[in-house]
DNA sequence: CGGCCAACCTGTGCGC
DNA sequence: TGCGCACAGGTTGGCC
């Protein structure tokens, strides 16, 4: 599920419920996801008020006062519940590996079934230079990501574009939905050799990406009432694919009577227009 | 360093 | 109904 912008919306969720509010209990059911929770994390926040509920690429920052700052990552199959106060808490299920309780009697539960997510503290006075950060990329919609930027980027690299937009030290933030979805717009095959790209692609591709993850926050966003929902399902959003996951399907450009094609591009799946992506 | 693959996990859907 | 396999929105460690 989560790429930049569905971890966006995440945030947005949260973060109403989270911040300038104190942790009042702080559980750990699973003691390592990817990587192993820190021993003192529940000791750590228990009784520390979030400051601020941020966001880097596909992490997710809580500012905890007088606290290390913790970075959240969902991996694959990671969730953010919210039960709210105002209702008895459900069951506990499976996977639900860490609690979070407010003061106000909110629940924040991380659900994570194949255990691709993490949890761990960063030094509030060098977030940026800890080891899952440091070597990040630009994200999309910053000013630092431009056309020049990534045209030097790609000029060197013999490996496919597909394989170039999902490394996160280039960009960070897409994953293959929007790499997909990206390059379509853009009418560039997946395997076409990054260094290959004339500055014109380059400077036509910039923007597509822009809008591609700006329209899916904007689109995420109205998961927002359901993610609130005192059910606790989270309903994520219905995205409208133009490839992705539409294979055999025809393109739906105008006038194009290409296919929709899959192929696997380092273990993953890559869909593209046969027609009109060269 | 660049590039590729396996590995980390569980769940789901499909063909037989 | 059950079994086996392919596949899933991510990242990294190890090997050429």
């Amino acid at each position: 599920m989560p790429e930049l912008p569905e971890v966006e919306t995440v945030r947005r969720g949260i973060s109403p419920v989270l911040e300038g509010v104190t942790l009042k209990d702080v559980i750990v059911r699973r003691p390592k996801l990817r990587i192993e929770i820190p021993k003192d994390f529940s000791r750590v926040l228990t009784n520390k008020v979030v400051e601020k509920v941020s966001r880097k690429s596909k992490y997710i920052l809580l500012y905890v006062k007088d606290a290390p700052v913790v970075i959240l990552h969902l991996g694959m199959s990671g969730k953010l519940l919210i039960h709210p106060g105002t209702k008895p808490h459900p069951v506990l299920e499976k996977h639900d590996h860490i609690i979070f309780d407010t003061e106000r009697g909110d629940r924040l539960i991380f659900n994570d079934p194949r255990r691709f997510g993490l949890v761990t503290f960063a030094n509030p006075e060098a977030v940026d230079s800890h080891p899952l950060l440091a070597s990040m990329g630009p994200e999309p919609l910053a000013n630092d990501f431009n056309a020049d930027y990534l045209f030097k980027r790609l000029s060197s690299r013999k490996s496919a574009i597909k394989a170039a937009l999902l490394d996160q030290k280039i960009i960070a933030g897409l994953g293959n939905i929007y790499v997909c979805e990206a390059l379509f717009r853009s009418g560039i095959h997946p395997e076409r050799q990054a260094g290959s790209l004339s500055i014109e692609q380059v400077n036509q591709l910039v923007p597509v990406i822009r809008d591609v993850i700006r329209e899916a926050i904007e689109a995420g966003g109205s998961t927002l009432k359901d993610y609130a929902k005192v059910d606790g399902t989270l309903g994520y959003f219905q995205h409208q694919f133009q490839v992705y996951d539409r294979a055999g399907e025809s393109c739906s450009i105008m006038g194009c009577s290409g296919v929709i094609g899959r192929i696997t591009q380092q273990g993953r799946s890559s869909y593209f227009c046969n027609a009109c992506q060269k």
